[in-house]
RNA sequence: GGGCCCGUGGCCUAGUAUGGAUAAGGCGGCGGCCUCCUAAGCCGCAGAUCGCCGGUUCAAGUCCGGCCGGGCCCGCCA
């Protein structure tokens, strides 16, 4: 981080020359303010009991600037500023050469060398087809995922593969008792066609006593791994997968393991866990009352939980539940325990990396080792189980800190989309709802977007084949939903809207999209000319002194993203940096504007390239080189 | 009843972590800009007592307290 670095070290160093010690400096939103500026004098304001601008003007007297190379002057500014300018040529050529120099590094320290951070994500059980509320979880989990990568962490990202009975029991209903084809009607997939099996039987069951105890007996059969049921449940289960990875791979994730529930008590991670439980005190058996035989969890000594109750681990016929497993599988991800999986190679990625998954009888092995962070993307409805498992962590002991519940809201359906779907309930929005058939397929609205940018770019280049508009309203699609999943604040609930998700203008993906292919069709007509970072000797123009500013932002920015997990930040920040390119294309020609200023913006295009290449990386938004 | 989240122009969203200068974008509306690197763009206009009341402060959309409105969670489900 030399260019700005630089300038913030230089200003620290002349406002210590003015007796102010450790200063807080800022990126003023207005360009008029300078390019860093300071409030320090606010703060001293109260210590020396003086006037704020007094202090301000003071210490400006104080500075030296004969030492200094990038900052030009510092301004005392009402009721208690401090702006600092910049000698432009000098930090023009400092950003842009950053820029260049550093590449696909520019932005990101590499804070996570040596360190492990697992991120699961997705996790959604393998009885139907991807929703849009989904996609918000792999779009979020995979920008983790990204974002550590680029910080240098060796990340792992697992899927928690729910295959338990619960889940299942309605598809098994389906195909072996009610005389449900498994073969999908022609046009359909198979995880959308189980996601409407199972809307359709579950109802069935509710209402038919004779079902539910065949349901039962199914959930039973489950349990024992020697049996039919069982080893016909796993296949369902990949085949079911299969369909669900293919939607998240469109949507730009990966993944290492797949880790099935069943299979935390076919290796007896919770037995482990349960006797390390049993001996930290912190769970005990229920003798009597409503509960008795049950083990639960004290939640006594927790601030908020405390007040609900216990929470029940293994209930009286021996079943663990949900927390019970969660707590085991999570003391395996921070690395608490002896016990461990074993795997078998279950497929790949499409960027060539093979994905495992648990098998007792696999001979593949995966080494976690010692996890720095276990960042787990999950729904917050979840947020009190969750608290519990990390409450039984604490237990453990060694855990603290290191397991994180990233929270994200719902995706709800417009009032129009509701409309639509035939779910009229009058409010503003609707909950979507699996089990009654009321959701929005993440694929399809893919599909829709991908045929609507295609639509447009088969207009604007008749000249295109079948393959390139398809390949190009691909990339617009996934570009417009994962900007719309992760560029607001994601424990915000997104009232979901068709119309508006599938628009390709404004503060969308294909905006983002757009300012890369111009900036590329800059560079393609120059005949990808020598660049210079040093400009002109006359002025810049103010709009190239915005594209500067926001270009050294960017490692500021990855700062607050990595401290807060603030995606947001970055979504946002790229479409700034989008829309001040623009702004730029608009007012400073590049080619044929002088052969000094050409060379000079040259380089400017080219930085803007690389940085939105690192940014649009992380938020998983393909580029496109024209559109 | 208890706990958590949200409330910013007609609609959607940023800004709230760490209080600071003129509350920033998008959609929709109205008006303009393609003999000049792609108009999926750009410019202009209209539109906001930042849910309400009180407090802290030189300074509050941001912090504290209370209230109102919306959502979620509180099962021997997951």
């Amino acid at each position: 981080m030399v260019g700005l670095r630089r300038l913030i070290d230089e200003v620290t160093w002349l406002l210590r020359q003015a007796g102010i010690e450790e200063p807080r400096l800022e990126m003023p939103k207005h360009p008029s303010y300078g390019e860093l500026s300071s409030t320090a004098p606010f703060e001293l304001a109260r210590k020396l009991r003086r006037p704020p601008i007094q202090i301000a003007e003071e210490a400006v007297r104080k500075m030296d600037f004969s030492a200094a190379k990038l900052v030009s002057s510092a301004e005392a500014v009402a009721p208690g500023y401090i702006n600092f300018r910049v000698r432009w040529g000098l930090f023009a050529e400092s950003i842009v050469g950053e820029v260049l120099e550093e590449r696909e590094r520019y932005g990101f320290k590499p804070s996570g060398e040596g360190k492990t951070v697992l991120v699961e994500h997705t996790s959604v059980n393998p009885n139907k087809a991807l929703h849009i509320g989904h996609a918000r979880n792999v779009c979020l989990g995979d920008t983790l995922a990204r974002l550590f990568t680029k910080l240098g962490y060796r990340v792992v990202v697992a899927n928690y593969i729910d295959d338990s009975g619960n889940q299942m029991a309605d598809i098994h209903l389906a195909f072996r008792k009610l005389g449900y084809s498994e073969q999908p009607p022609d046009g359909e997939r198979f995880d959308e066609y189980c996601g409407r099996v199972y809307a359709e039987v579950n109802r069935r069951v509710e209402s038919e006593a004779e079902l539910a105890a065949e349901k039962r007996r199914i959930i039973a059969e489950l349990e024992d791994a020697g049996s039919e049921t069982f080893r016909y449940n796993r296949r369902l289960v990949s085949r079911v997968l299969r369909e669900q990875l293919s939607t998240c791979w469109r949507l730009g994730a990966r993944y290492d393991i797949l880790n099935r529930e069943s299979d935390i008590i076919a290796f007896d991670i919770w037995r482990e866990t349960f006797e390390r439980l049993k001996k930290s005190g912190i769970i005990y058996l229920a003798e009597d009352g409503p509960k008795k035989g049950c083990w639960l969890i004290s939640l006594a000594g927790h601030p908020t939980l405390s007040r609900e109750g216990d929470e029940v681990l293994v209930k009286s016929d021996g079943v663990t539940t949900y927390v019970a497993r969660d707590i085991a599988y999570a003391a395996w991800k921070l690395g608490l325990l002896e016990r461990d999986f074993t795997y078998s190679v279950w497929g790949e990625n499409p960027d060539g990396t093979r994905i495992l998954i648990t098998d007792p009888e696999g001979g593949e092995r995966f080494t976690l080792g010692e996890t720095w962070l276990s960042v787990n993307v999950i729904d917050a409805r979840q947020k009190r189980p969750q608290e519990a498992v990390k409450y039984g962590v604490k237990a453990l002991g060694g855990g603290e800190g290191r397991y994180i519940h990233f929270a994200y809201a719902v995706v709800t359906l417009s009032r129009r989309d509701a409309e639509r779907l035939g779910v009229d309930v009058g409010g503003r929005f609707t909950h979507m709802s699996g089990r009654e058939g009321i959701y929005i397929n993440a694929d399809a609205v893919l599909d829709v977007i991908k045929r609507k940018a295609a639509e447009e770019a088969a207009k604007r280049h008749p000249d295109w084949s079948r393959e390139k508009l398809e390949e190009t309203g691909e990339k617009i699609a996934v570009a417009a939903l994962r900007y719309g999943l992760l560029k607001s604040d994601a424990e915000k609930m997104i009232v979901f809207d068709t119309e508006e998700a599938t628009s390709l203008e404004g503060a969308t993906g294909p905006y983002l999209q757009y300012s890369y292919a111009r900036a590329t069709r800059i560079l393609e007509k120059s005949g990808w000319a020598e660049h210079s970072v040093k400009p002109p000797a006359d002025e810049l123009h103010e709009a190239e002194r915005e594209l500067i500013r926001k270009l050294a932002q960017m490692p500021l920015v990855m700062e607050e993203v990595e401290k807060l997990l603030l995606i947001k930040r970055l979504a946002v920040y790229a479409h700034e940096l989008s829309s001040t390119f623009n702004d730029f294309y608009e007012k400073c020609p590049v080619l044929g504007a002088g052969e000094e200023t050409t060379r000079f913006r040259l380089g400017l295009v080219k930085a803007f390239r690389q940085v939105m290449e690192n940014v649009c990386w992380v938020l998983g938004i393909p580029l496109l080189e024209e559109m």
